[in-house]
DNA sequence: TCGTGATCTTGATCTAGGTCAATAAATATT
DNA sequence: AATATTTATTGACCTAGATCAAGATCACGA
């Protein structure tokens, strides 16, 4: 929960790329039953640096990835330049599995920062699920996980309030990342507003006058990309607040 | 993809109920795994009236459920009273596998109108899966096609303006329930405009002036909740437009 | 058939949040 | 260090769509 040490690996990297353990990855039994080895030294991982795609939108499906450390976004693009961010990513979080059935990845990822990331061969994959069929179980666990998470977003976008959307955001991201941080209520945003906005469907200035709100009722304390919850009851009041009876 | 006689089944039921065939359903090949004969006669097909609830969010997750005819919504609900449409389902679409992770549903599912609906018990699952490794296999494909369509609907609430998403839900449902319509491009709402409000995350006001302007402009011809679209081009048009440059 | 409640429609307002604009910081580049 | 570029902030304004209100229409049960 606190601050722990963590087994360093690459010491070129900055702090916040210390990768986690494969035991804490959610792949982590996904990988197991492939016969990678799990004592925290995946040899397939690759680092990616800020801007630099995993895969884009409408490629071939040809692997699965698994967030070792850092953070990455994914994003859906149509027409008119418009582009919606659905969702941000940490260590221990799968990704691309949803192309399974399309063959084509319907989303884009991009790291936010530098990130260590395993992959999976998908190829590899099914091979290896023809004699070992939980394979597939741990796709349909973590696939499940993902909708009624997306679930989650949905009722977010088509429900919620801006500063609640934010709040929402907010504490969503402090049980992710705090938890891996020195300090279990503080952390840094990897994303820009601008990315914020885009994920949580507003405009780049009302997520800074939001976080200024609350960094003003001292809800919050927001330097830079530095975030510290003050309060975590307040933050949680206002995401479900007024019932707009 | 026009017109075309289907097998009654239970002459009771007003002619919209009519099954599809296990061929034309989604579930097909799951089904066919678990050794669920696929004449197009399940027997564990059960009929459920508008209003009923084939589950609830939060219930267990027991079964899995296949739309044989008619149509179903699933809706999250949150604090102060707010509910999402998360989707509307029609025949031959899976409902309920995203439970299986948490073991319960993150949504609750509702009958629009009368319904026919396959249930599928989730440890008669598990049992046979374990000696058919690629039952999993096909709950991978549905599972990621449910992630696929729902990055649609967060791109869409998080990025288009009103009349753009109601366009794109029309092309939508013209797609998924006018093949099995008697006229290609007609067919019926199943839902209320409250409903479909609570889906695009627009009030119930804004989608009957939203309609009554694409009635206006002779885009298409809505008559109650009959709807014929008579110019699919321009509607297209619609969900892409403005680039808001 | 009539009545009752749900659903739909349309108009009149109001406002949350978007858009535009003008700095200010921070970062990257030379 | 100096300049350029990206990112963040803040204010002024405006508009898409919500909310409120009042009927109209429909579906359905007695």
């Amino acid at each position: 929960m606190t601050a722990r040490p963590l087994a360093e690996e690459n010491p070129a990297l900055p702090k916040a790329c210390i990768p986690i353990l494969c035991a804490e990855c959610g792949m982590d039994r996904f990988c197991a039953l492939l016969g990678l080895d799990g004592t925290g030294t995946a040899k397939r991982a690759e680092i990616y640096r800020r801007g630099q795609v995993l895969f884009r939108q409408g490629d071939t499906f040809d692997y699965i990835y698994a967030l070792r450390s850092g953070s990455v976004k994914t994003s859906v693009s149509g027409k008119g330049r418009r582009v919606q961010i659905t969702g941000f990513h940490f260590a221990g979080e799968p990704l691309g599995l949803s192309a399974y059935a399309k063959k084509q990845y319907g989303c884009a990822a991009e790291a936010l920062e530098t990130s260590s990331v395993c992959k999976v061969d998908v190829n590899r994959v099914e091979e290896i699920a023809r004699t070992v069929p939980s394979m597939y179980a741990e796709m349909v666990t973590m696939l499940s996980v993902r909708v009624q998470q997306d679930e989650q977003l949905i009722f977010l976008l088509g429900t919620r309030r801006a500063e609640e959307r934010l709040a929402d955001f907010l504490i969503g991201l402090s049980r992710r990342v705090a938890s891996r941080a020195y300090f279990p209520t503080q952390f840094r945003l990897s994303m820009s507003r601008r990315e914020i906005g885009s994920h949580l469907g507003m405009a780049e200035e009302t997520i800074c006058r939001i976080l200024a709100r609350l960094h003003d009722s001292g809800c919050i304390t927001l330097t830079r990309r530095t975030v510290r919850i003050n309060d975590m009851e307040r933050l949680s009041a206002i995401v479900s607040s007024a019932p707009v009876d």
